[in-house]
DNA sequence: CCTATTCCTTAACCTACATCAAGCTCATTT
DNA sequence: AAATGAGCTTGATGTAGGTTAAGGAATAGG
């Protein structure tokens, strides 16, 4: 499938749109190519694009006063990625977002969302569906975060997003589990 | 102000809608009156409702396998509560839903908001953005909790959520901020 | 007004995971 | 082919916050 059907088709798995309404989304898109470890997004800059990521692997992080990284997103083929708090207010961002593989994307601005959500009224109810789920998630990973041993969360990504291992550093995956390197690497041991 | 007119007044603040669509808005929710300590929601049922508190405080929470209570949520008035998960889709919770205090609501079905959604499109806008910010909220709470101190997610939220500490008592705050009551009364008493 | 809960605190001890430090294995660069 | 560095592991030691256990203060209910 070409990378441009492949937003219409997920987008078509939650609204209906008419195959106008398809081009006018398309149209709104611009491709972008980037390269592994280059990236999108650094603190201090507004994010001014979406992200559709049609082939590759993102991360995006911040990095706390004592200089350590700390991923909070790890995303795959056929997912949006964006730092949403500076995207939706147009302020300076804290956080970087970073290309772990050659990556291949979809851009979308600022207005030129405004506007599809003016022109493709279903669009607007893709995005609260999207958004919808993407908290069902995160308030999900807090639960687990807060009330699940490290050993549990490993598991319940491997279980659930195994293709990441195959893909990303065990040391991402470690930051994004929310523990070390080095505990990560023992968990994996006693299997 | 009266309860109806503050709903409108938060949904205002964010997307424009005729007096007609206000009408059609209001008509839609239904007034409910809960008293302390009773459930709006336990584990098993399908969440027929999505709440806006207009006068009380909620929380939700989950009980796990030991028996003990995880509050993920506490809410106080003028703000949303539900368990989307189950709300969206309609199938049975995992969640509790309580009264911390004899608490007004208005309660919309999901037919109900599938209705307004069609009739009133500035209410997809709505819950859009609605949707967008605690989402951003939910990602800015994981981090504090994968990467901040107890005491750190402690004043963070004193200084963000006075109120709750008015309202509340400390065992579900401390549930909350993922730590045992005797961790907060610690942290309290180093102050 | 007395009793029973609910709520909160304190203290002694424990454990999951972090930190620090070193070394090993590949892949990439020169 | 040697040198570099990214990625991962292992072991020794440290610590934030959990667990267990007890008691006190405040509130509610009979």
């Amino acid at each position: 499938m070409e990378p441009e059907n492949k937003l219409i088709y997920y987008i078509k798995k939650w609204v209906n749109i008419t195959e106008e309404e398809e081009n006018t989304v398309l149209s709104a898109f611009e491709p972008t190519l980037i390269k592994k470890k280059k990236d999108l997004l650094v603190p201090g800059e507004v994010c001014k694009y979406i992200y559709f990521i049609t082939n590759g692997c993102m991360r995006s992080y911040f990095v706390d006063a004592k200089g350590v990284e700390h991923i909070y997103q790890i995303r795959l083929d056929n997912n949006w990625i964006t730092d949403l708090e500076s995207f939706f207010s147009q302020r300076p961002s804290k956080y970087y977002i970073e290309a772990l593989e050659d990556t291949r994307l979809l851009r979308l601005s600022f207005d030129g969302l405004e506007n599809l959500y003016n022109e493709v009224p279903g669009l607007e109810r893709y995005f609260r569906i999207l958004f919808q789920k993407a908290y069902i998630n995160a308030l999900e990973r807090l639960n687990a975060t807060m009330w699940e041993s490290a050993v549990e969360r490993y598991n319940d990504l491997l279980s659930e997003h195994k293709d990441i291992f195959q893909r990303v550093p065990l040391v991402y995956i470690a930051s994004y589990l929310g523990i070390t390197p080095e505990s990560l690497s023992r968990i994996r041991k006693s299997k």
